[in-house]
DNA sequence: CCAAGATACGACATAAATGTCGTCTTGTCA
DNA sequence: TGACAAGACGACATTTATGTCGTATCTTGG
């Protein structure tokens, strides 16, 4: 992975057969400037990238770091759409997603879209992609008990002492993380309940979970 | 597709929730930089565009073009599948007035509209006369803490063992409520504070708490 | 060998982005 | 109310990217 923009660019050019005359036209620079750029002598700004992107029909993620498809898809499986991923600014209220009664105490589980019941109102969330879940189990009692529900949020990176929703070799939990070298504990809050230590590669993901609610 | 790279750079960082100063320094630029570059004045180079795709963990595909998806492989399990952002579903909701933090350890108080400063949305309030309050102390620790926001429900009818904000002359308690003949037991969860007993005739009023939210 | 096309690169002027400094506004909190 | 953090924005110096021009290298076909 020692490959550079330039380089990359260079080879997206290239896929295309394309010459630097034609590219650099195409793009709305003249050819010394493709040939800096080319050469890592220069940094095109985003808007010569998108033009590039384009024109050469590669995905910008790929042009800029090298990883992910280098072809923009051409195609998009019919069971797949793209996100609307949309925050209106100034309003900051979301309806989430309420999953099927799922995870906590110890419960194995998938999530499916099918498995959406109904949704649950709650402001102040920034994440578009968090949803909630509304948990079993009582290994996080009394500050989270059964049938209270989550907000969970994926985007949000999960640090030591926050509460996250983990899933261990295909089992749903809920419990304070402890992050330790290549080890994770979960500890339940419930004192009856023992922490347990696992191997990071044993984990499937940590979702924070930013916000709680009780109905008494 | 109206929105602009500028945009999609803010709504990166506020999804991260992150402030000018922390990004620009995350991405090696000054605060005046990325205000221009968010506000469209200026186009970011390629180096700074990775930098803050890395940083708020979306692609750079999406923050240059704003198509495909925006967050970036946030390793999903093969079982879970992305749900939709904002379902348009009709609902019952309420918006409910957050009165100025006030009640809970053992503060006095007045409750006015025009202290209402701002509204929370929840969903399945019944009783149109809910209101939310956001808790100070920690009489209730820990299920219920400084800085929650409980929903109260001045129509529900408090039965013992429900948890109530109290006013007794003109001091307003959230408590644990078991009532006795003439009595009413105030009963704080956390163990470090002391039972109460007070009688019914110095008693303002009793509001049953129907839900509780926790901000994590 | 020569000519033409594609690429490479130095030099210098111009355009654009960035850094720096200071002022102003707004919302929050005590 | 004052203090404060976050943001917005103008002005100007500095840095960097780009355009322009000229020249050089290298391949390939005639």
């Amino acid at each position: 992975m020692k490959s550079t923009i330039g380089e990359r660019l260079r080879t997206a050019r290239e896929s295309k057969d394309m010459d630097q005359y034609t590219l650099a036209l195409k793009t709305g620079v003249v050819t010394r400037t493709l040939q800096r750029w080319e050469k890592g002598e220069q940094v095109p700004d985003g808007i010569a990238i998108t033009k590039i992107a384009k024109v050469t029909n590669v995905q910008p993620t790929w042009l800029l770091t090298g990883e992910g498809e280098m072809f923009a898809a051409v195609s998009r499986p019919e069971n797949v759409y793209p996100l609307p991923a949309s925050p209106k600014r100034k309003m900051r209220m979301a309806e989430l997603p309420l999953i099927s009664s799922v995870p906590a105490g110890k419960v194995a589980t998938m999530f499916h879209p099918d498995y959406v019941d109904h949704y649950v109102t709650v402001d102040d969330v920034k994440d578009p992609g968090a949803f909630a879940l509304k948990v079993k189990g009582n290994s996080m009692a009394p500050r989270i008990e059964d049938g209270d529900i989550v907000i969970v949020s994926p985007q949000s990176e999960a640090h030591s002492g926050d509460i996250c929703v983990v899933r261990v070799n295909d089992e749903d939990t809920l419990k304070k993380v402890k992050f330790e070298g290549n080890y994770i504990h979960l500890i339940p809050l419930n004192p009856e309940f023992e922490p347990v230590t696992v191997k990071k590669k044993d984990i499937n993901f940590v979702w924070k979970v930013i916000k709680l609610i009780k109905e008494l």
